[in-house]
DNA sequence: ATCGAAATTGATACTCATTCTCAATTGAGA
DNA sequence: TCTCAATTGAGAATGAGTATCAATTTCGAT
């Protein structure tokens, strides 16, 4: 769980020689307490606002900084604990990789929900692809955009409203 | 073929009662003229280097530019010719969909070489997890991310003037 | 507990792909 | 040919992410 999460970025901390900050601890527990795909936004969001709630020292100098995000996502990455996923809306997106087997993901056009899956039939069919090849995968992902069930229901909703306006406006022409 | 795509382009114009102009035709020809995945740039770079090399005439202003290129790529897409394919190194790149039927990617992160491939049993798969979760697609793309096998060779080949060289080095420090 | 080299930080400047703005140009129907 | 909306290229603007750098902090050695 998430002590152990812990211990294995204080690991990978320690053999590079590199130093534990209360910027890094922030942000780890900031990633580590959801299991949503973050942006690097909502993590200096979420950082900035448990900081001001928490701690409310008249002293406080500032908020953890855009860089140190950046910086601190990419240590958080390397040591293994979280993937970056692009869902090609020109923002990265960070989730967690340890304890959290290779998934795929549903993205909805609508409402944006990220639904994750995996399929042991798709994985043996991609092993046949990469031989027919001959590629070493080294990453691989699946997505899939479209609507998930409420927001496919709300635009046959808004169908059958236009569809009843225009039938109306017809007949007013008449 | 190729009066094809531009038949459909041409149409697509008219029937929004856009105009054709010298710009867009460069710029479709250009796409047509390569079945590779192409950037903007190279899009670009296409264009204008035909252009100089194909019309001398001296008072040439100046070639077609970067915000022409992406205007007229939004409307080839729109239009059905183009598809925008996200690899997720920070650049969009378009590639034939007219005539084209749906596929995936591998790509290779030694030499960036991408091979296409499609496979009945993975739509197949898909079908099944989005009636699992009620989910309608209106896109999906695979993406394998990996080594060639061309790559694969040469990186086994370093690996291995690597390993002399330690050894040679390692008999050095005796 | 103190010291000091090395790592880290936040602000800010920068990069780079893409989009926006706008004055000048061009296309095509009347 | 006229006219006017559409288009164009240049350059400014945007926005995510990275690089720079002076000031601060960490932590092992004293
Ligand atoms: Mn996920
Ligand atoms: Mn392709
Ligand atoms: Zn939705
Ligand atoms: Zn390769």
């Amino acid at each position: 769980m998430e002590s152990e999460a812990k211990q294995i970025f204080d690991d990978y901390i320690r053999e590079r020689g590199l130093k534990g900050t209360a910027q890094r601890d922030l942000i780890l527990s900031a990633f580590l307490s959801t299991e949503d795909h973050l942006t690097a936004e909502d993590i200096h969001r979420l950082v900035n606002d448990s900081v001001s709630h928490n701690d409310f020292s008249s002293d406080k100098k500032h908020g953890v900084g855009f860089a140190t995000v950046y910086r601190t996502m990419k240590l958080i990455t390397d040591s293994g604990l979280a993937r970056e996923v692009i869902f090609g809306d020109g923002v990265s997106r960070f989730e967690h990789k340890y304890g959290h087997p290779h998934h795929h993901h549903l993205i909805c056009n609508g409402c944006g929900e990220i639904t994750e899956f995996s399929s042991q039939k798709m994985n043996e069919v991609e092993k046949h692809i990469l031989k027919k090849y001959s590629f070493k995968a080294e990453s691989h992902h699946f997505k899939i955009f479209g609507l998930c069930k409420n927001c496919e229901e709300s635009r046959n909703q808004e169908k059958q409203k236009k569809s009843k306006k225009n039938k109306k406006m017809y007949q007013e022409d008449k």
